[in-house]
DNA sequence: ACCTGAACACCGTTCAAGT
DNA sequence: ACCTGAACACCGTTCAAGT
């Protein structure tokens, strides 16, 4: 594993790395619609042949752009549970890793969603696919062990008949539902609601609340502890996505979410 | 508006409806990428270019077929709204009909987001995108309706920065992501999770437990509600859906979901 | 006035011909 | 062994020519 490249080789692995960042920035700019083979032929200055080389279909290129975020995604969850702090927090810090990676990638669920509902799963490759979907357990097993440690520490007592899972896909739902509501207010004129984002985390707030996980909403200022997240875990990161790390009013407290809609 | 219309107006409204019921049927069966204007000209008897005499796009004619669906999901909402009950029964009868519509139509909500990511506004007729908006409205109307009801009852007190609109937002995005998480599971092997449904409607009572919403789900039974909407307000559309109104093993109840998963 | 189908542009995919 | 670009199939959209 320690022998090097040769020449050769180094330079198909450059190429192929910068097929996928040209489809990543094309992903971003304009959507999976927008990444066609002929554009990142021309883009990086091959024929379409060579693109073929590398992924064996256009869905098979858009997988490979979503593994490297998806495995950023994953690596932002996994940091975010290291943040020291009550179960609770741990959680919330979560959800700050998710809204993070949202304001990174917002192209990247929905991405993710086309090439699935696109492709007959042998369009992609097998390694590939596998891959994308390890990314997803592995999120999903950040938060089981908060909500396991949790239970341990006595923080959370689930009702008969509620599990550990049910929480994680609770929050997973509530999230990507949100994320997707707010990528939809793109195309409309008139949104349907004010800003998903600070209702969200006010949200994902009264859920656990829901379930009695100490401390209460109540009792604990989460605002607080998402704004301390962002500093402490990524700043970088924060600064990238344009979510002022450094405190003030960017990011909302759940009490301070929400206050008006053209419904109310 | 009383004038009947002539034969040829009425051929002309006839083969409109049969395109649109081709479209819906192919949406339904094979996904939005396998409604081509082209299937749609033969299966109708037509040429393409009277396809788009009635549709000035493909997004227009997906967005029309949706327009057919979202009234029926408004309706039903309206109807589930209707149920008997207290406040918080009514809501949880208005998540049954967000299931029953999801069992329906489980397309719709995918394919509205691909019209709309697709299209550069233009491409859709404005009544039809209004129309659409409109749906969504009157859905968001009937639930911000009912948190009003249960405030001016007492059954729910929203805690200072709390928002009506953030309660329907709330469920709305838990709704829509489960129902997003649950159509992706056919195109994966292993899935994620063991069925996101059951899990959705405990999350639901869950949520609103965390609100306050009287009564809480440790002093009512509201898999028994569900049961009861779907038996007294929807007998005919449960069956359709396979739900199975009759009552039984076929809808879990809060308590009896969610029970295993691989991560546990 | 309405309908047809050929024609065009665009995109994913393949492959014979080059080096 | 690797690369190229012409060629093919498919689909959305338009429009000149028919009735």
């Amino acid at each position: 594993m320690v022998r090097p490249l040769s020449p050769k080789q180094q330079e198909i692995r450059d190429r192929e790395a910068r097929i996928l960042d040209e489809a990543q920035t094309v992903l971003l700019a304009r959507g999976a619609g927008a990444v066609t083979m002929d554009r990142m032929a021309t883009a990086v200055g091959v024929s379409k042949g060579t693109v073929y080389q590398h992924f064996s279909s256009k869905e098979d290129l858009l997988a490979a752009v979503l593994l490297r975020s998806a495995d950023i995604r994953a690596r932002l969850f996994e940091r975010a549970a290291s943040f020291p702090g009550q179960s609770r927090e741990r959680m919330s810090a979560v959800g700050a890793a998710a809204e993070l990676f949202f304001a990174l990638y917002p192209q990247h669920e929905q991405a993710e969603r086309a090439i699935k509902a696109a492709s007959i799963a042998e369009k992609i490759d097998a390694g590939r696919a596998a891959g994308l979907e390890a990314c997803t357990f592995r999120c999903f097993g950040v938060a089981t062990r908060i909500v396991r440690d949790a239970i341990a520490s006595g923080d959370l007592v689930l009702a008969p008949g509620q599990t550990v899972e049910q929480v994680c896909v609770g929050l997973w739902n509530l999230y990507t539902g949100a994320f997707l509501m707010r990528d939809l207010e793109n195309f409309i004129d008139e949104p349907v609601v004010t800003d998903p984002m600070p209702i969200l985390m006010a949200n994902a707030q009264v859920f656990l609340d829901g379930f009695g996980w100490q401390p209460l909403s109540s009792a604990h200022d989460y605002g607080e502890t998402h704004q301390r997240v962002l500093n402490e875990i990524f700043p970088d990161e924060a600064g990238l996505a344009g979510l002022d790390a450094a405190g003030g009013m960017a990011v909302a407290s759940p009490a301070g979410a929400a206050r008006r809609s053209h419904l109310d």
